[in-house]
DNA sequence: GTTCATTTGTGCGTATGTATA
DNA sequence: TTATACATACGCACAAATGAA
C-alpha cells in the first residue's frame, strides 16, 4: 500500500473528536487543507470525511464546510405507550414536535390494510417532524380514518397533544399495537429533511395504534436518522 | 449541463434487478462495461455500486466480480421470548447457529453491571454466528456467570438450543428484559464476518435475559447486517 | 438583487495494489 | 503463474450551494 490510506486519515480525525482536539460545532479545515495536511489525494479526504458523516461525528454541508456534529444519540423507548416527550430519555435535550403538512386523501393499500378500512377510503395523512435541539432527528407521516377522526390534525394541533385529540373522540388510552424498524439508504429528500449527510442511513419504523381492545385507529412510518437515535424496549413497559 | 450522474446508473440498475431483467445471483458487467455502457466514468459506476451494495442488492466482490444479492430480508420478532427459530418468521429460508469460539474472561463493565456481579467477576464468553440459507445475518457475543452457568456453553451445544441449556441448571422459563437497538456502521472484520460490503451499516442489538422474578442470567450484543433484517414488535407478545 | 469567493459535489482520466479463480 | 475484477490512490476540471460584499 505505502501511500497514506483513507482509514487512517478517518480514524486520526476520530481521534481529534474523541480527545477533544476538535469539540462539537468545530469546523474542519477544506477538503483541500486536509488533503494538503495528510499528503493525500482530495478523493481520500472525502471517502475519510463520508464514512465519519455516516457514523454522525461530522456533518458535511456543501458550500459551508464540515464541522463537527453536535448533536448527542437520543434513546427512544419502544413500548405500549407512545407518547414522544415520555419515551425521549430526558438527556439534557429539548424536544419538540412541528405539523408540516396536513391532507386529506384515499388511503395507500398498506394504511388501509393496517386500519382495517376499505381500500381507497378516505384518511388524514399528517406529516410532523421531530426536533432535539432544534436538529431534526425524525420525521413521519401519520394516517387516521378519516370518517372516525373528522378534523383530527386540526384538534391535534389545537389540544397540543395525540393524547388530548384522542380524548376529544371518546378515546381514554391507547396502545402501540405493532412496530417494525428496518434501515435502508436515505434518499434525497428524506437527507434535506434531517439535515443530514446523504450518506447517513436511515431507521424506518412502521407502527399501528389501537385501542386497548384492538382496534386499530392509526398507523404510521416515521423516518429516523440512524445516527441519531437508539431504541430501547423495556420487558416492564412491553 | 450534466453527464451522466451516479443517481441515474444506480437507479437503472435498481430497476433491472426490480423488473427481473436481473435475478439473484446473477453477475453485473465489470466495472469498466457498465462505464461503456453509460458511458460514464468507473468512479461514478463504483459510487452507484456502492450504494446499491449499501442497500443490499448487490454484493460486491474483490477479485470475482459485483452480483446481484440472493437473500432476502429476513424478520425477527423482538419480544419477551428470545427463542431464535420461533422469532425468524418463516420465509422459506433455513436458518442455523453455530458457535464461533467459548472462552472464560472477566467480565467488561457493561457486562457486570448488566448481570449484577461484580467488577471482574469470571463470567462464560460465547460467540455464535446465525446463518440463513448458509448466508450470515448476524454474529454475537453472550456473556453468563461463570458460578452460576459453570460449563454453559458445553451444555447449550450437547443440549442443542438455550432453552435446554437453562433448564439444565432449574431454569424453566426465562424473558427479555430489555434490548437496546442501534446503527453503525460496520468494521472491516464485522463486514468479512457477515461477508457483506464494508459499506452495509450494522444494527447493534443489546439485550439482558433474565429469570422472571426479574434475576438477569445472561447479556449479549449481537451484530446484524442492517441489510439483511426487519426487526418486529408486537404488543401480544410485547 | 447581484456578484463573487469559498467550499463541497460530481465527473473523467490514469496508475497501481490486492484478492480470486 | 496468469488473467480478471475490484480497491485505492493521485490529478484535474467544473457544477452547485452558501454567505458575504
Amino acid at each position: 500500500m505505502t501511500r497514506t490510506s483513507w482509514t487512517q486519515i478517518k480514524d486520526e480525525i476520530a481521534d481529534d473528536i474523541r480527545f477533544r482536539r476538535l469539540v462539537a460545532g468545530d469546523q474542519l479545515p477544506t477538503e483541500p487543507q486536509l488533503a494538503q495536511r495528510f499528503s493525500a489525494g482530495r478523493h481520500s479526504v472525502r471517502k475519510a470525511l463520508e464514512a465519519l458523516a455516516r457514523e454522525g461525528k461530522v456533518s458535511i454541508e456543501q458550500g459551508r464546510g464540515t464541522f463537527v456534529e453536535a448533536a448527542p444519540r437520543l434513546t427512544y423507548q419502544v413500548g405500549k405507550r407512545t407518547r414522544l416527550r415520555r419515551n425521549l430519555i430526558p438527556q439534557g435535550v429539548t424536544v419538540s414536535s412541528e405539523l408540516i403538512s396536513a391532507a386529506r386523501v384515499t388511503a395507500p393499500l398498506r394504511v388501509s390494510k393496517a386500519l382495517l378500512l376499505d381500500p381507497d377510503a378516505p384518511v388524514l395523512e399528517s406529516r410532523r417532524i421531530t426536533l432535539a435541539n432544534d436538529l431534526p432527528v425524525a420525521f413521519g407521516t401519520m394516517y387516521h380514518c378519516a370518517e372516525r377522526f373528522p378534523e383530527f390534525v386540526e384538534r391535534r394541533d389545537v389540544l397540543g397533544s395525540t393524547t388530548e385529540a384522542y380524548r376529544s373522540y371518546g378515546i381514554e388510552d391507547y396502545l402501540r399495537q405493532q412496530t417494525t424498524i428496518h434501515s435502508r439508504s436515505a434518499t434525497q429528500d428524506e437527507a434535506k429533511t434531517l439535515k443530514q449527510h446523504i450518506d447517513v442511513p436511515v431507521l424506518v419504523v412502521n407502527a399501528v395504534d389501537a385501542t386497548p381492545d384492538g382496534t386499530p385507529i392509526s398507523c404510521s412510518r416515521v423516518i429516523w436518522s440512524a445516527a441519531r437515535v437508539t431504541f430501547t424496549m423495556e420487558q416492564s413497559d412491553g
